[in-house]
DNA sequence: AGGTAATTTAGAATTATTCTAAATAAATTA
DNA sequence: TAATTTATTTAGAATAATTCTAAATTACCT
């Protein structure tokens, strides 16, 4: 038995992802990489990914969990979404979609890329590059 | 000679606006809208406004300032693009557009409607419909 | 095992924004 | 116009997400 409840398959296939993001294998990165990278993708708030790692049993401190999610982040396997002042939803979807956002539920839900399309995309300004393009449809309950 | 420098034309056509909106015309919101409304279109934050309103001679508190940029906004006056985390821009360009966003000098450029083009929508979630859509095209020095 | 550098952490600090409650100013009424 | 009512402004406190600091702990390498 381990410390945590991560299969044996699962918990190499984390350690390898942290290893090649150069981060060290601590029980703390490897609770959190399971809880937002073993099941489907997800969109997550720090303080969300926090309450989640204490109902698991991980002792874990806000600094670590900010830390992690940063890191993640700049390693290229989260990706992060900004549709609301304030709060950072990070996104473990790392393929090229858009996103619908639920103001009243604070929910992001994926749209595919071959479900939107943009063309005649404008120019882009002398001496800048596209570094990415984000799409989102606000709603509303009818 | 006015406590302010805004002209009599501007001035009645800034009353007009606030009164339409529903709000009493006070010597700060006319000068904070004299200073969002009499140029070209804006992209501003709080803190810029209140520089702004400040070095024009207008003693105006941070909370005047985010008073009425809410004001604003809620009267449909400013629309609020959401591009960084922390802080909101609003924008005075109220016709239907989308952004460059050049993170590196925090700066926002609009990109007309017609220079643009989103088709195949996808099918919007039961019960809930669109409230606007944001297109955000993130710029990085070349 | 021992040495070194990375990581974690509690708690303080920071930043944008909102709130509170008292003073002031605008609008309405008499 | 004076009195009254209601909205606005404001200083300063409060809040909320995030980052920082510096000390303790842990992972990794030899
Ligand atoms: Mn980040
Ligand atoms: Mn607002
Ligand atoms: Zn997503
Ligand atoms: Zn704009």
């Amino acid at each position: 038995m381990h410390e945590t409840n991560i299969s044996e398959a699962t918990l190499s296939e984390l350690s390898g992802k942290l290893r090649a993001a150069g981060l060290r294998t601590t029980k703390q990165r490897l609770a959190l990489a399971d809880l937002l990278f073993s099941g489907g993708n997800r969109h997550i708030t720090a303080e969300i990914l926090h309450a989640e790692a204490r109902a698991n049993g991980l002792a874990v401190s806000q600094a670590t969990i900010y830390n992690t999610l940063n890191q993640f982040h700049e390693a290229g396997l989260l990706r992060e979404v900004i549709v609301e002042q304030g709060r950072s939803y990070f996104d473990t979807n790392l393929s090229d979609h858009h996103h619908f956002y639920i103001e009243s539920e604070s929910r992001l839900i994926d749209i595919d890329n071959q479900d939107i399309a943009i063309s005649d995309l404008p120019q882009t300004p002398a001496g800048f590059e596209p570094a990415g393009v984000d799409v989102i449809i606000r709603l509303r309950h009818k």
